[in-house]
DNA sequence: AACCACTGGTGATTATAATGAACCAAATAT
DNA sequence: ATATTTGGTTCATTATAATCACCAGTGGTT
């Protein structure tokens, strides 16, 4: 059923800020893919530029090409310097830690992160991917998703991250509704332990979800007025990104916010 | 001989800043590859976050998964956020186009670009691929490879660029000894008519070359006061680049670099 | 409206490329 | 000094991907 190039591309994704660098052997280990599989895909990725392999060390990591790639992306679509501006904004205001993610295959991709300066705060992995099922800003995207994407994320089965996951599809759909309702989600230490999230969505040019920006809380320390505060500030700052990005904000989020700040 | 993956990354070359979406046939016609065989691909690489194709059109572009990858390599071995610094202030002080570009695959991808305010300057695209045989930075990059990387680049034909482009491998190998005992590389319209280029190697940790950065400026206006002017400039950002990105300069280099600054 | 030249996308057959166990030399670890 | 693990390679077997013809939709011309 899978493709070379897709067990091929899958390799890339062990490659973390936390482990920047892996070996042959280690990789097949972890990929659970043949030590010469592994190798010969490594070698095409390094020809590529996707990959390196740092000179005298055995040991491969992501490669020069992958910043082309970015620079490519930024320069037609600029998304990520944008983003990090109200990044930069949100986390100085709120005092609390923000990011920003894209859809990125069935994840979403962190493309950014602003830590607040606080002693307890929130600390986030650059380039993880989250779950669309169990994050705040997973759900925002959800909930302004066509149908397809949602029935495609239903079907497989809902990891429990903790205890609260919503592992139920029925009880998702609610919640989902809730959120097209509200504008705005929330994930109470539903996507990992003492971590309380709340995310807006971002949109394209056909008023389609592709991302959200979120503001991450430890959850102990979330009150009503704090909530208040940072739904107001996210609301602004995902129009003024979707805006700018030449993204449109469709009518339902527009009804949805607007109700939202009447009340 | 050529395995699929390569052949599936190889469509990402497709994808630049003038041509950043494309559709299916567009890219079937150009990559030479079955239309069949580019459509599964596309779905693969778009799986993986790599693609993304637009909503309501059926064109395709980079994915966030771009992003994403850069910022894991970049929060590990951070290169283009210094070098950029670099560009901003050789452009400025030179008054010329600053671009640096670093070693991916079997050629160079330019990672960062700083055009200077001049009306008439030398305009480049970001993302591009320069070739290691005719430009200024491919030069400045193999006089400080270990031989194995200049002897698989001459074992392919030298491609004509301009009418002034070294084509003979014997010659390129003198003329790399030159740049070897100079420090820097020269371009003068070898790459692109109208263009001289003047590049000098970055190294990583091992001493080895891995990239270069490269003022551009139109080849009329190049003067000997310029070019001292330009070298000297270089010769200290690229050490400066270097050693902040935990790069070692070999010794080979900075007795080259000590005898022209002595002159 | 009918036609044309496109587009994105799809399946079944055939040819091709991927696979994985065994194997090596060199580097580490015991 | 011995055993284990590393990156890397080989080659017969097998599973995979390329191919061609085809379908349906679209936009433009006549």
């Amino acid at each position: 059923m899978s493709t070379t190039v897709a067990k091929a591309l899958s390799l890339l994704d062990h490659f973390s800020e936390a482990e920047p660098e892996i070996g042959l052997s280690e990789l097949a280990r972890r990929s659970g893919v043949d030590k010469a599989t592994v190798h010969r895909m490594l070698g095409v990725m390094c020809d590529a530029g996707l990959l390196e392999k740092r000179g005298d060390a055995r040991l491969y990591r992501l490669g020069a090409g992958v910043l082309r790639l970015a620079r490519v992306r930024e320069a037609a679509f600029p998304v990520s310097a944008l983003v990090q501006q109200s990044l930069a904004e949100l986390a100085a205001r709120l005092g609390e830690t923000a990011h920003a993610s894209l859809i990125s295959g069935r994840g979403l991709a962190t493309i950014g992160i602003c830590e607040s300066n606080r002693g307890s705060r929130v600390s986030l992995v650059a380039g993880e991917i989250l779950m669309l099922h169990c994050t705040a800003s997973g759900l925002a995207v959800l909930a302004y998703s066509r149908p397809e994407r949602v029935d495609r994320v239903l079907a497989e089965p809902l990891v429990a991250r903790t205890t609260r996951t919503i592992t139920n599809p029925g009880v998702l759909r609610a919640r989902l509704e809730e959120i097209r309702l509200s504008g705005f989600a929330e994930a109470d230490q539903t996507a990992e332990d003492d971590v309380y999230g709340i995310a807006v969505p971002l949109f394209d040019s056909d008023g389609e979800a592709t991302g959200a920006i979120a503001i991450a809380t430890p959850a102990h320390r979330m009150t009503n007025d704090l909530r208040q505060e940072i739904i107001t500030a996210l609301i602004a700052e995902a129009e003024r990104v979707t805006v700018s990005s030449g993204g449109r904000v469709p009518a339902t989020f527009r009804a949805a916010a607007a109700r939202f700040v009447q009340v």
